[in-house]
DNA sequence: CTAACGTTTGTCCAATCGGTCAAAATTTGC
DNA sequence: GCAAATTTTGACCGATTGGACAAACGTTAG
């Protein structure tokens, strides 16, 4: 390897492409539960199935790994918001952003608790990101969903609380689906405890929001 | 001390109330922000401004402190909602209840964070906890809603989906904290944050939770 | 086939971890 | 004031940690 495995040009031979991403995969699921700090390499190495020094050949660092892991994560994350738009009926769009942030937290648990952990610690890492990238595209947001407010075709509130609580109810099924589970128990506790979800929220949220008489 | 420090008749000194008490309070400042395994010991002495191995003649283990934490913990978070009851106006009620854990979230964030780490990394100590006391006393309470609903008091929806909803926005300003403050950025962000939010909620789940004409 | 390059492994290291222990310092009961 | 009990400390231990390294092993292009 005469390059180095960052920069712009990375370069990667066929089998640096497919450890590197059994390795991320692999990292997600322990870092997910476990926090970064709670995370061996070890444990990282033994769940990708190789040797801990075969490991650190592909990410120099375990905070590499971590790093790669959250610029993907942030990406992903943020397309349900990215998707919300000025054209088209106002309570649909909410809807369905509501919809697909609860999808996320069905089909993407490890990532949503991956961003957890970084948040609860004090984003050490993406503090930047948050004050930057992320608030730009939530008072955008928060702008488009005013508009709506303005021209009558919701009810006013505000809307940056407005999307801090569908953050939180959807991403509530993710981080805590274990005391969600455990409280449901093992009838309701089930596959079907997110079209159950699915319901309230969209009652919750939609009929809370129509415009009043 | 002639006597083991935990059991039914701890029987403390006068200096080991205060240093326990100090120690917890360090505890929870460290293992709130860093996680269980994330927290070192050494972290802890030199919170509470003491030697490790004098730390360790008060909590045998790192797992008592924790332990210890987690047990005060869960009887003051679970206040509000025990208070909950089936007299008195019941949007009153669901109100003051969505007030009350707002405000644990303002003045006890370093509590609710240890209590979002914990269920995060899968609840291995408190499992059974969910599992017996917390789901008794959620399905009590579900009762007593849906007694509401069935008497036409307020709209009919899923009580359980309706707790977790709250929990879920309510405690997302004091786990999210870094997040919600980034969000709003300075001049939005300072101390006003949590009137808004009370604002909002109330709207979000009192005029939701209306019943329709 | 072979030389260059890429991959894997075993071994090792310094730092940090949770925790022990005996001795020293302090507080307390009388 | 003094002896017994409690509290504090420094030194230490084995285990685990993140990571370095060179040697061995594969792979691939000419």
């Amino acid at each position: 390897m005469t390059d180095a495995m960052e920069g712009s040009a990375p370069r990667r031979t066929r089998i640096q492409q497919e450890k590197r991403e059994l390795i991320l995969e692999a990292a997600l699921e322990v870092f997910s539960t476990n926090g970064f700090r709670g995370s061996t390499i070890d444990q990282i190495a033994e769940a990708a199935g190789m040797s801990k020094p075969n490991l650190l050949y592909y990410f120099r660092r375990k905070e590499d790994i971590h790093e790669t892991l959250m610029e993907r994560l942030l990406a992903t994350w943020l397309a349900p918001l990215r998707e919300l738009d000025d054209i088209g009926d106002p309570l649909t769009e909410l809807r369905s952003y509501i919809r697909r942030k609860l999808e996320m937290a069905r089909d993407f648990p490890r990532e949503s608790r991956l961003f957890a952990n970084e948040i609860l610690q004090g984003a050490p890492r993406i503090m930047p990101l948050l004050e930057g990238e992320l608030k730009t595209l939530v008072d955008e947001k928060a702008n488009v969903i005013k508009g709506w407010m303005r021209a009558g075709k919701i009810a006013r509130t505000d809307p940056w609380h407005l999307i801090f609580s569908i953050w939180a109810t959807t991403q509530h099924y993710a981080d805590f689906d274990v005391q969600v589970r455990a409280v449901l128990g093992a009838d309701r506790g089930g596959d079907g405890r997110f079209e159950d979800a699915a319901r309230f929220l969209e009652q919750l949220f939609i009929d809370g929001l129509k415009p009043k008489g």
